[in-house]
DNA sequence: CCGCGTCTGTGACATGATCACCAAGGGGCT
DNA sequence: AGCCCCTTGGTGATCATGTCACAGACGCGG
């Protein structure tokens, strides 16, 4: 099957350049897209960026959908509008590992990465967990803005060093802590009204452990009352002492 | 004990700016420091921002300085001459993991974290592993360098694509790779002249694992023939099964 | 030679990953 | 309803790895 990226690229770099013959002229009168002014990074972003960026058409995939998978060549820079996309490495037995998630207003890491320095091809998996919108900047208009728009830098390099910084406590996390305490911290974080909306094979994938494991530990967590586990969900019925759990592990 | 940077940071911006009155017009004239011209990095850079480094104190380190530890605040933008530094992680229980190593040529990824985005405190310990020769870049002048100087810009922004594909790559290996898989992959990349020099708990520090761990995989290796070991060597008696057991993991 | 610190080896045990199954839920179909 | 089949969750056995406790080996300086 064809992944989506490969149909997003060509559609964004057909759509892009020039849109109805005069170019540079009324550059500055042409009213922003929607998706610009609306976007918190972008709408604070140098007219002339926005200008350049504004012949892009942001595209909507559904929930599910693969943006690329370990191999692909990268085709240009993913800047996600709305929805969700998480980013996941995946070992030889099919464990997985989830390295980041790309919200509202954030690029994607490794589209940065396979664009300005690497190989150019994609060693993890990225899947959108929600409804999502994005725009795919081309490779060459992306260097172009480097270069050229201050800010644009800026939004990029920060987050750069946050992923960085991301990346280096997950290693933390996944080399030296117990999954008892990295299982605690998933469920306070993930938790929604009470409640943890996933199967225990997504929440192994997660935190980078295995399903059977998890089975065990949740067991556990509800042996000592503090969740109930249902067929897809599970509930937490006492969030204080996962919390605490998760912190003293931090410590 | 202070720490060598903080010495460093305060010699580095007390001698950085405008070196005997005059700044700008005699800048292009003046001769550039050795150090500058003979790193392969600094050499290819622009004319202005050799300039502005110019200034700067390479400071010599002996091995085994500790560079900064885990809560430091960066002081600046480290670049190493010559020498070699590793950054490690270290867990609760003691336990420590190699990050990465810097080479000549190369600048330290968390010192550019910390200048451009996090919270400016370091989580990781850097040491020194031979005698090693840096600069270190105050803030001011690294940002400055940023927005001014593409070259310097690229530069950085390269080394900060490769750490992320190698922090992915570590991540692959630490979380998929079986400790003998790794041992062996670190046996063939480290070895000269047929030989590993470093004691069991450095080896289980490189690669995030316990020193009795890599006794018993060392012994076993042993009775494979694949090794000999020494009190603080280890002697490959059979390179070519490592390497195939190294890359045999690694697809 | 002795004493001490470092390096290495080893057994016992705890945790986590993997494998092989099975059981329960749930939706679609006849 | 009855059946099928897929997804999800549960469980025991076993293996790999990390942790703890401790002992022996080596080397160095007094």
């Amino acid at each position: 099957m064809p992944h989506p990226f490969a149909r997003l690229s060509r559609a964004a770099t057909a759509c892009a350049p020039r849109a109805r013959g005069a170019t540079t002229p009324d550059m500055e009168t042409r009213p922003l897209p929607d998706w610009i002014a609306q976007s918190g990074a972008l709408s604070a972003l140098e007219p002339q960026a926005q200008a350049r960026l504004a012949g892009l058409v942001p595209q909507a995939l559904p929930r599910g959908a693969v943006l690329f998978r370990p191999g692909d060549p990268v085709e240009g820079f993913a800047l996600v509008l709305s929805g969700r996309i998480e980013v996941f490495l995946t070992g030889a037995n099919g464990r997985e590992l989830l390295l980041y998630a790309v919200a509202p207003g954030q690029s994607c890491v490794q589209t940065t990465l396979g664009l300005l320095g690497g190989d150019g091809l994609y060693s993890t998996e990225a899947i959108t967990t929600e409804e999502t919108r994005l725009v795919l900047v081309p490779r060459g208009l992306f260097l172009s803005l480097m270069d050229a728009a201050p800010l644009f830098r800026q939004m990029i390099f920060a987050a750069f060093a946050e992923r960085m910084g991301g990346m280096i406590q997950l290693m933390e996390r996944v080399s030296f802590q117990s999954v008892e305490c990295r299982l605690a911290e998933y469920l306070t974080r993930r938790a929604e009204d009470g409640r943890v909306q996933a199967t225990q094979a997504e929440i192994a994938a997660q935190i980078g452990s295995a399903r059977e494991v998890i089975s065990r530990r949740l067991d556990a967590f509800a042996r000592r009352g503090w969740v109930r586990t249902e067929r897809g969900t599970v509930w937490l019925t006492d969030p204080q002492a996962l919390r605490r759990l998760a912190l003293d592990g931090a410590a």
